[in-house]
DNA sequence: TATCGATGCATCGATAAACGATGCCTCATA
DNA sequence: TATGAGGCATCGTTTATCGATGCATCGATA
């Protein structure tokens, strides 16, 4: 697993391709986003965002193009693929199941 | 995180420490029970389970001993401690707060 | 005008958890 | 007597996450 727990391993690109479905955005907006949303409970530090970020792309569950304003700043905005949207209907499949076997052990007697 | 998610890193400890809340308990008995009761849901493997054992040992939140059958069989006994069931607590509280941001967020509209 | 904090991108090395494979032993049963 | 279940454990590999670092833009404020 991951170095530390910070919060759980392996549900990063899913809270990444949910926040996708909502609408482009870029890396920064997509950290907000969860931090915000989850009221601080998930703080997803850059070191895990861009790598994850790569990740979709790699796997073609997202793509990207680079927008610049005329001052130069630019942003990188990120858009969910119908294959995206595949994976993460199974990601949360997973992620549901798992937790359900998890909820039968820890409410065992 | 882990080599592969077969299910969710960092929750493993937890659910160990919550089946020795049961009673004592050996390796190949703890992985049975959560199997089991997570109904297949959770199939944890020994190369996971046993250097798990170890970190409860070590952390003192669980302690062993050997029973061996006079035919020579041996079994190794785990037993919770008192500060095993403080840390199960903190690590539900923890799971429990990372579970509901993560609610939170694939939640949003 | 200089500085500071927020916004924004990204990489690097370290850490550690989980995994599959492997090895060895006992025991019951087919 | 071979097989499969019960039982212990280790080894090497993989991989995700993390903190630190580095660089740039921008608005506000001191």
């Amino acid at each position: 697993m991951p170095k530390s727990a910070e919060f759980l391993p392996g549900t990063l690109d899913m809270l990444i391709l949910k926040t996708l479905t909502l609408g482009p955005n870029h890396g920064y907006g997509i950290a907000q986003h969860i931090r915000r949303t989850s009221q601080d409970a998930l703080k997803i530090g850059e070191g895990s965002l861009y790598p994850a970020l790569q990740r979709l792309l790699i796997n073609e569950w997202a793509i990207a193009d680079w927008r610049s304003s005329d001052t130069g700043r630019r942003v990188r905005m990120y858009r969910i693929t119908a294959s995206g949207k595949k994976q993460l209907k199974q990601e949360v499949e997973s992620f549901d199941g798992l937790l359900a076997g998890i909820a039968r052990v820890m409410d065992a007697v």
